[in-house]
DNA sequence: CGCCTCATTGACCTAGTTCAATTTGGGTGG
DNA sequence: CCACCCAAATTGAACTAGGTCAATGAGGCG
């Protein structure tokens, strides 16, 4: 059941076999939620932290014009928040886009997981600082980077990451979002978003159709995007 | 010399006397940087963390086009680079916008304030986390503000963090940047930087000039901005 | 004084938005 | 199996925020 979130580990950390049976044991209850539901509402104190194991998901915030900033996708294996254990609150929602199954970690878990090894807050402090990273270099992508390129480098990322947790399909893999919910994440409206998908068509770079990205030609889109996955922190490190 | 630090962390948490002398006790050399300097270098393996005494910083990254977009902006009381403690490396650069000077807190010595209490392992994890939060609220601020709400934001929450430190002088504060620099971080050119600047004159909201802002009707600010200091986390808390 | 960098302004251009209509495709009831 | 429905995708045409290019102005400093 917590297989990808193990994957998603041992791409990055030294993980002994004692520990993956201590971080299995501790997981808690499983939740379902419908497409659309709040996994966790802004502002809300918790005292778990939620890994998705099947769905897909995001965090988001709305304006008070009534459009939404979603600022990261998640996908199975990924902990949605994490960073409520060290915050207690979150500042954003996050939602479930399809239908979503979590496993709950409770707060009190990770911290008796800490004190039996002092290398849990290593991996868990890690996994909040790469969506760290993530959310910088989406800062680049919305602020410096053309429309085109940001939808590519979207798609590059997503590949990536979907990889580890073995849910891609060549350069091929889901992507369970409208148009509308694309363009929440890019910054654009969805009719402009439209417009960008059809030119990667037409460039023969990618293809977004029926809730599935195809790539056509990675480099050349890694290339248009000014893809460099290292700001995911994918290689196997030392931990 | 690290009151500023100790001032962020007790606005946020409860912080012992005892717990404060081992922290002034651990931090180290103290390094000065001209304006522009790099302080610490993308891709670079770092053994400590650099806290800003004085001076200002930026976290930016460079695109290949020449262009940066600089992701967050740091004050004295800052750590500029903690995520390098679980991280090892960085994604991006972080270079000092006037004459900086840092204090060195090796990662060595973190893990002995974490090793004497624990609570030191939340009060640094926190600050990485309210990094990620601003982050988050960048996201929104690129991906769905208006260029002149964009700006406004932006100097709201420079106040309020601002004046965390004691460098804030009514709801004026000294910001040393150029409107190149201000329009990198904001996603626009630096003739439409100027002429948002002129429009939040005109509209006798807040002047940027002679590197200084001051804000003349902070709540109308707030509300062109949508402002909403949470995300800071800045509110007194257990800890 | 004379640079030199940065701020400011104008005129024109383009990426992205807005509004509105049309098409597509999957699901559902008869 | 078909007719219908509804949400989402697609396209067009007109509009606007922001970019580009280029010239001018203003402050700081050797």
């Amino acid at each position: 059941m917590i297989e990808k979130l193990i994957e998603t580990i041992k791409v990055r950390h030294h993980f002994s076999a004692e520990n993956e049976g201590l971080l299995r044991d501790r997981m808690g209850e499983t939740v379902d939620f419908a497409a659309g539901d709040l996994i966790v509402s802004e502002g809300r104190r918790i005292t778990y932290s939620s890994l998705l194991i099947d769905g897909l998901a995001c965090r988001s915030k709305d304006t008070r014009q009534g459009s939404r900033q979603i600022m990261e996708f998640h996908i199975p294996g990924d902990f949605v928040d994490l960073h409520s254990y060290p915050l207690e609150s979150l500042d954003h929602d996050i939602s479930a886009i399809t239908p979503c199954r979590i496993v709950k970690l409770h707060h009190a878990d990770i911290d008796e997981l800490i004190e039996r090894d002092i290398r849990f807050a290593r991996i868990f402090w890690f996994f909040t600082m790469v969506d760290a990273s993530v959310h910088r270099e989406w800062l680049v992508n919305l602020g410096a980077r053309s429309g085109i390129a940001r939808v590519a480098h979207l798609f590059c990322e997503l590949l990536y990451r979907v990889r580890v947790v073995g849910l891609a399909e060549g350069t091929g893999f889901a992507f369970p979002v409208s148009q509308v919910e694309l363009g929440e994440a890019l910054g654009f409206t969805p009719v402009h978003t439209n417009r960008l998908l059809r030119e990667l068509r037409d460039r023969d770079l990618a293809t977004f159709r029926a809730k599935t990205v195809h790539i056509h030609d990675l480099a050349a889109l890694e290339e248009l995007a000014e893809f460099e996955p290292g700001y995911l922190y994918l290689g196997r490190r030392a931990g």
